[in-house]
DNA sequence: GTGAAAATGGGAACGAGTATCATTGCTGTT
DNA sequence: AACAGCAATGATACTCGTTCCCATTTTCAC
């Protein structure tokens, strides 16, 4: 693994945030630093810190794919209005994991857990 | 809402098995009923059953979604070699709920919890 | 039956993500 | 400091699940 200024950009913005991004929105601000940086790069940066274990792959429902630079057992909860992404702590407790191991036959490995409502913002406005 | 004959045969098929099938199968599956339906309608009315609360639309981690004929409270499990689906209750309460809403200030409305992991067959093979 | 509205079929379009490949530029070695 | 080897990049073509479009068909309230 080669430390390169694209893979150095691209984990500095990750990291500079907490909005939980979309790739798209990665690589507008690297282009800030890099202006030729091609997507293809951004998109396989991202896969590749994700197998490190430094960046968290999440789902928000929609077909776009949002990144986490501060991984580590923790949850979401996404706004169904706007999208908004927030942390959550885990639920899921190891007594629930076994629960779940024995029921199914299943050799658990990992768990991961979505809420889904209104962010304070949209609640206020009807 | 019009009670279609295709909408019924997709109905049927998407509550037939357990397997959480794609909108691939269930249009394969269709086609053996009606030849010439088509994918567009089979997406459609997914689409719609799954507003209606009759489906539930999953995401397995690939790029296709996953449908349920069985709605109603219940989790996943997928298996990581083999894609395989199986049923898991729900081990989120109602206080873990209420203290999500407390501590983020979203007005939680749904949760959803995927485990992944290795299922009984694949356990076997290397 | 008749008419209006909703649903369908077929095919084109979309778009997030992936693959390809010639070129670039890290990094360890001399 | 030059070099060699090879991983990473940029540009672009491609994939394929899903959505859109619209002329035609089907449903259903009357
Ligand atoms: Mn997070
Ligand atoms: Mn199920
Ligand atoms: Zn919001
Ligand atoms: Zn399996």
């Amino acid at each position: 693994m080669r430390n390169t200024r694209q893979r150095q950009v691209v984990l500095d913005i990750v990291r500079s945030t907490n909005t939980h991004p979309t790739a798209d929105w990665v690589y507008e601000q690297a282009r800030k630093v890099i202006p030729n940086i091609s997507l293809g790069t951004v998109y396989r940066v991202l896969g590749r810190l994700q197998e490190e274990g430094l960046v968290m792959q999440l789902d928000d429902g929609s077909r776009k794919s949002r990144f986490d630079g501060h991984p580590g057992p923790h949850q979401h909860i996404i706004c169904e209005r706007c999208g908004r992404i927030a942390d959550v702590p885990d639920v899921v407790d190891q007594a629930a994991t076994e629960r779940v191991q024995q029921m199914t036959g299943y050799q658990v490995s990992a768990h991961r857990v979505e809420w889904f409502g209104l962010c304070p913002e949209c609640q206020q406005g009807g």
